[in-house]
DNA sequence: TACGACGCTAACTATTCGTAAGTACCAACC
DNA sequence: GGTTGGTACTTACGAATAGTTAGCGTCGTA
């Protein structure tokens, strides 16, 4: 049988894989794909505060792994449609899923660093 | 009513709570705080890669976010135990969950990995 | 004849990260 | 009693990473 990953072990392939899957702009673009095939500039534009080397690099980390899929378009301009594999589907619904939880959250976890923030103020 | 967050605008605090739960060593250390309390050496060792440095970081991070709860036992030699709040319960949770997805289909998206590997030797 | 849209890539710079050392406290050992 | 070791950090510095800017090649529009 074949050997399951860990996450915890440093040189474990899963290890860089989860950092693709939960990078800042990686989890982002897979959120988003999840809403339908996204082109480049589209990605570039609703993925607020990316530049576009790192959404190349992103895009190019996330293919390789078999969770994106790109498509060249001959028109004029050029355009590239990304959309999610049925792999990279599962991943982005879970990140999602922590996504969504935090947007609902927020003022939790904002009444949290307020809370920390008094806490700290006091004792200096 | 409250206005939800958006990690897709670049001004939203949601966005920089979402780095810290999705950054590589917050995910890594709420996951492995699901499995109970730890001290941190502890959360050193069993987080394999990670510095001291980083780890104080990200805990105090996590603890402002009100994830994480920090506990010093005055004790000799000193001890800190850090845990998982109810909110950072539900968190890590959700990133326990990708963590699993991804180490269950380690084969899967190695095998993708090959694949494109193989596709880019072709075309040199 | 500019200019901009498009999807990148390369060069350069700013920020972040990892490494190594230091801090302070005490217990146990030689 | 001097050294070593364990604990939880903090600090300084070099290395790696991310962001910024500029450029490419083609074409439609002004």
């Amino acid at each position: 049988m074949a050997t399951n990953g860990d996450v915890y072990d440093r040189n474990c392939p899963s290890r860089v894989i989860a950092n693709h899957a939960t990078g800042q702009w990686g989890s982002l673009v897979l959120g988003k794909l999840l809403d339908g095939t996204r082109r480049f500039s589209e990605l570039r534009r609703e993925v607020a505060g990316v530049s576009e080397k790192m959404l190349a690099q992103t895009l190019q980390a996330l293919e390789r792994d078999g969770l994106v899929h790109r498509e060249v378009r001959p028109v004029i301009p050029p355009h590239v449609d990304y959309s999610l594999t049925p792999l990279g589907t599962q991943a982005a619904e879970r990140i999602r899923g922590l996504f969504t939880w935090i947007e609902d959250n927020l003022h939790h976890l904002k009444a949290a660093q307020d809370a920390y923030d008094a806490r700290r103020a006091e004792n200096v």
